[in-house]
DNA sequence: CTTGGAGCATACTACCGGGTATGTTGTCAA
DNA sequence: TTGACAACATACCCGGTAGTATGCTCCAAG
């Protein structure tokens, strides 16, 4: 985590890649604190000294899951944010591709999610508080670039929403709702999720006071 | 739990609701798994012999704690259910009271909330299971009572959502939300929370294409 | 070829927490 | 007065799990 040169950061994030998906999975089946890390090891075919080989503990190892899920969600809007003039039109696009995200990443999402609960209960070690609260933090910059496009819809009178943080929480959990009820199905295909998150995403904006003829296309 | 007369299981269900109190709490914080046992106890200043004296498994008193908060739940919608014509006013007034329910009663309804998760994970003795598929019912029945509202302002041309399945799913989630992000704070009166419900029931309302003139008095 | 370290597996410990078995106290009815 | 039971407290057991210590194997550098 130090000195190492970069390539060999990318091989071994390449292994531990392996190890996050197997967490990740697990720790959605059961939660954080019902999850063994001999279970993590069962799903991978090998035993724990694989994975304390690779992190010093289990809050790591969730922490890590965080984080590769939260950069999951960055790389996914990044390309959208210079890419609009209109507001309305922005925050469609985000939305739209933050719900497809949470969809087809959903493993991660879920833990990202119980790790903000983890944050809120506070039952952890002052140096464990420490890196969730950088995660955190990850969590709260991503937010913003919502509400930024949210009060710019605003400003130019598309939308009528009152109190931004408030409306910001309603608007992220109507988009991230769907790690919660949709599992997927075997019939499920890709126009499937798509049209998951279209009805999302209308939803989310019309809660917002975008009016419908701004949203044909979503 | 058989052939009790109902005034001793009256006053079983008063002594038992302080120790129902002090588990929502404790589950709330730390979550299902996190809490145990002992945990509830010391909040309750005793020991782990008064809770096993009323509950057989901490699975059986998290159950107690769903049943009760789903009680609260239904005991808030039950008058509203004969007292409207308009499919439209009869869902604002349910969305708001629901809303309220989630504010005032929250350390329930988180357990509820879980408690979802944890059917959904599956982890439970088929014994338990089926306990929590009863009160799974509890839920889905619940959940039906605003899936035909909905179903009626939209057959009145004064709604516009496609799958009410979905739509059903994104506005329960909607309204619950706040027993999420909200936290309350010592300067939090009746009406604070008065007004945080009425932002998120218009968001709800308004995603699923209800028109704002509708939503004046919410 | 050897040596050191990465990448695991195996074996073990220590502890926590669910559950139980049993003791103690107050109360109330016969 | 007593006995019976509710409502707890105390003391204990024991399985599961996080974490550790150590062993094994392969590969690559020297």
């Amino acid at each position: 985590m130090s000195a190492t040169p970069d390539s060999e950061i990318g091989t071994a994030r390449i292994h531990q890649e392996e190890i996050l998906e197997a967490a990740a999975l697990c720790f959605m089946e059961r939660g954080y604190n019902a999850s063994s890390i001999d279970d993590v090891a069962r799903r991978l075919g090998s035993t724990k000294g694989r994975i304390y080989h690779h992190y010093r503990s289990k809050a790591d190892l969730f922490a890590d899951v965080y984080r590769y899920g939260m950069e999951l969600n960055a790389a996914a809007i990044k390309p959208l944010c210079g890419a609009y003039d209109d507001p309305v039109e922005k925050l469609k696009a985000m939305a739209k591709v933050h719900c497809l995200t949470m969809l087809r990443t959903r493993p991660f999402q879920r833990c990202v999610w119980e790790g903000v609960s983890l944050l809120m209960r506070g039952a952890t070690t002052p140096e464990q508080r420490e890196t969730l609260e950088e995660l955190q933090g990850l969590r709260e910059s991503y937010a913003t670039r919502f509400r930024e496009v949210m009060e710019g819809a605003k400003a130019m009178g598309k939308a009528d929403f009152e109190s931004s943080g408030i409306a910001l929480q309603i608007f992220l959990m109507a988009l991230n709702s769907p790690i919660f009820w949709y599992s997927p199905r075997e019939t499920d295909d890709e126009d499937k999720l798509d049209e998951i998150a279209s009805r999302c995403t209308r939803f989310a904006l019309q809660g917002l006071g975008i009016k419908k003829e701004y949203l044909q296309d979503v």
